[in-house]
DNA sequence: GCCAGATACATTGTCAACAATCAATTGTAA
DNA sequence: TTACAATTGATTGTTGACAATGTATCTGGC
């Protein structure tokens, strides 16, 4: 019935919409993981016009679940919608980063870490090492992306200690804003081995348990991550 | 055709949803807009359920604004939902507010002054003055829901002059969880005049164009008006 | 009496048709 | 040619019906 198969794809317009996610969620969240990876893995650029019908077309599924997506990715960061008017792909500033997304991503991760510093138990800690392991992997194989998400990945695990949803919420659309900033700006070569072991270091600083030296240091970090991955 | 009228609510059980809102917007927005005041005037405390249902027939619109609009409180920070269960009001507790809400409303309120201190016009402060000389009003009537609402539309002000969506997204989301933790807290009679009076200081400092002066102060300001309206 | 499985009900998830609105185009007159 | 109003087509907003899911209730066996 509709003119776009759910799990093929033959034509000539690339679809960037095919299910590559779970089977298990409901139809809008497979919509919203999918249209998301779109958007930042750079597939669809910022102005990039979202249509309801095209999307429900592409994936074979109806319009109300898109809808419900859309607005979900709205909440996320990475679509702006009016009434009536399309949907587009949203666009960041580098004043936004340095001045807003970088300073409220710090008091993020310094509220999880101030709460929490009882739970850096041994299983915890060694999962952060295996982050940087992987990070170190991404290195060496110049894998810019790779080790960029192990990055967010890294400081997600200790953002989850922390169970309040909407902390979770404020996160998960400055993140997806950082990401739309570094697919705009990231350098070719930037030094990814010097990013693998800014994170040893923050580590060692966690399993001191002392709030002040951690939060010194993590400020420190995550002020200069971003010109480590950017240019000026 | 349903149970309850759109306008009218004779029946014994209190009815919070009635279009109080403008006549101008979508029902997604008129729905969203009335559940949210439902809910920041604190006739329905945290836990509330919400059911898609019942709404939709209080107000005498299709259960599909309606479940967008839930979608949008839920962006809001102002209620919790998770599949195939019912949507929630949702709580906050007190260190979410000391140490995510309240700096991460300071990094938004910072980086607006930071960008906008050339666009202090006549106008702009005129107006700041004139919302001054309302919370005295409201303080001198003992208004307190008044004069926070007052309260915010001065923060809200200066933020407006920053175009960025994504700022506005997170100030509304912050700024309603303050709310819900103001109607939980507040005590009877706080200084509300301090208040009024707190906000001349900060009107003033905006005239001096120094960012260092500004920031300060309002550092220091809106880090104790959580204290001024709340119980310790 | 109490627990496990089956059943019924309430609630959310999805769909396809219809309505409202907006942007572009076309036609018309100055 | 240009300005402007009507028209058309594309897109989002809304609706009621149906499907899927989760919760509470009932039933039977121990």
């Amino acid at each position: 019935m509709n003119p776009l198969s759910q799990k093929q794809n033959k034509g000539q317009n690339p679809n960037p919409f095919q299910f590559k996610s779970q089977e298990n969620l409901s139809l809008r969240q497979r919509a919203a993981a999918d249209i998301r990876l779109a958007i930042i893995s750079g597939e669809l650029k910022p102005g990039s016009k979202l249509k309801e019908l095209e999307i429900s077309a592409q994936m074979g599924i109806s319009r109300g679940p898109i809808r419900e997506a859309l607005r979900d990715l709205e909440a996320m960061g990475l679509v702006i919608s009016s009434p009536y008017r399309e949907t587009v792909v949203a666009d960041v500033q580098k004043e936004e980063v340095v001045d807003l997304l970088v300073p409220v991503r710090l008091q993020l991760e310094l509220y999880a870490i101030k709460y929490n510093l009882a739970n850096f138990d041994e299983t915890f800690l060694q999962t952060l090492n295996t982050m940087i392991s992987n990070m170190r992997l991404h290195a060496i194989k110049n894998n810019l992306f790779g080790l960029v998400e192990e990055d967010i990945r890294f400081h997600e695990h200790i953002l989850s200690l922390n169970d309040t949803a909407y902390t979770q919420q404020i996160w998960t659309g400055v993140v997806n804003r950082l990401r739309l900033h570094f697919i705009k700006n990231t350098q070719k070569f930037p030094n990814l081995t010097r990013i693998a072991n800014d994170h040893a270091i923050l580590l060692e600083a966690l399993t001191s348990k002392n709030f002040e030296h951690i939060s010194n240091l993590w400020t420190e970090h995550i002020s200069h991550e971003d010109s480590l991955l950017c240019f000026s």
